[in-house]
DNA sequence: TCGCCTCACTGACTTGGGTTCAATAAGCCA
DNA sequence: TGGCTTATTGAACCCAAGTCAGTGAGGCGA
């Protein structure tokens, strides 16, 4: 007879609904901000949180709501960060907001990368959550221009335009330090967001 | 004793490694240009293919592998699509090039959208294979310029320029028709470019 | 024409991770 | 204290990716 196993297995603690669910978001923006989604399994976010696999289960419906849950929180970080006093004058409302987008770039890092980019694509629901993300920034911008004429296709040029505040971002990211400075992006951003308004309002 | 299956079961045949690999790819392209790619399966594709699953992996190694191939083509087409005569004059070479983007894109349609975006971001590979695509047109708007200042740093904007074109393209297949004309398009996209190019090298 | 040899091809098996579910027990309330 | 709700568990299930030992189509040399 081999003696028992030392380890002692930690008593089963029973928490409220809200504690736990918070607990498991917080694990997943740890896992999910540092592997793609589909290198983190089930199992190891249940081991890290301390719990069995069936109890993620018990608080959410499957791996991609769980996901979808942990992008959420990251959207509503991001888009508490940039949203900045409607007081301000547009401009300056505007530059304030670049640079608040570029701080949380910058403070997250790859997390930011991971969460936006290394998703899944493809999933309807998904892609919704980082799309609304998208369209707030075009609704913060149309909000302080007078009735522009043509504001559907506006709305494409201004998507067109978080695009390029998107991509400059995450390249601006990845460059050496040095390659280009914030104010810098801050200064080309407001240049083609001019340039769209000013050519479609003339 | 029941009778036995009516099915004939196709004969076996033995094609050339080119052949099969061209077949498995265009194969591939209608798959992952309808659904996302973890909604394809292997087996899937091997029974559309008349295969077994065992072959497919006979030429690739993993899924992973053999998607990439279907993307690589799918890149291929795209900038095969796109390169114009490098005789024309920049701008007009310009229009041209984001024309016969747009003309790709809505011929294309949801095949492009699946493509480029419905991948696995987080997989290397897979965003090397797009990230190239994205640096093949900041280098073909940079070969025009007469060494401008801070090439690092235009780089970054540049990248945020093939973003704007990326993103505009999506919404603008998505919008409904006659939200924004291609010409329209086009025409944003170079005063879009046109501002960031004078900006720097003023 | 025949036998041989290569390698495209098969199908049954293994494996890993997402998902399910019946049973268990922690904490609350009467 | 007993009973009730429900957070929690662990084991089983299932699907799809990946493996592998074997098979036969077809080309080639004699």
């Amino acid at each position: 007879m081999t003696s028992p196993p030392v380890v002692k297995k930690a008593a089963r603690t029973r928490q409220t609904v809200d504690v736990r669910r918070a607990q498991l978001i917080t694990q997943g923006m740890a896992f999910f901000g540092t592997r793609p989604y589909d290198a983190v399994s089930i199992d190891d976010i249940a081991e890290a949180a301390g719990i069995s696999k069936g109890l993620l289960y018990h608080y959410f419906p499957t791996k991609r709501d769980y996901y979808a849950a942990v992008l959420e929180t990251a959207a509503a970080d991001l888009l508490a960060q940039t949203t900045i006093d409607p007081a301000l004058a547009p401009d300056l409302r505007l530059r304030t907001g670049l640079e608040a987008y570029l701080d949380f770039v910058k403070a997250r890092g790859p997390a930011y990368v991971a969460l936006m980019r290394g998703g899944i694509g493809s999933d309807p629901v998904i892609a919704g959550i980082v799309d609304r993300v998208r369209n707030h920034y075009v609704d913060t911008v149309l909000r302080d221009l007078p009735a522009p004429p043509r504001p559907r296709a506006l709305r494409v040029l201004l998507r067109g335009w978080v695009g390029f505040v998107e991509v400059t971002s995450l390249a601006w990211l990845e460059s050496p330090a040095g390659t280009i400075s914030k104010a810098s992006l801050i200064e080309s951003s407001s240049l083609v967001l001019a340039a769209l308004l000013g050519d479609l309002a003339p």
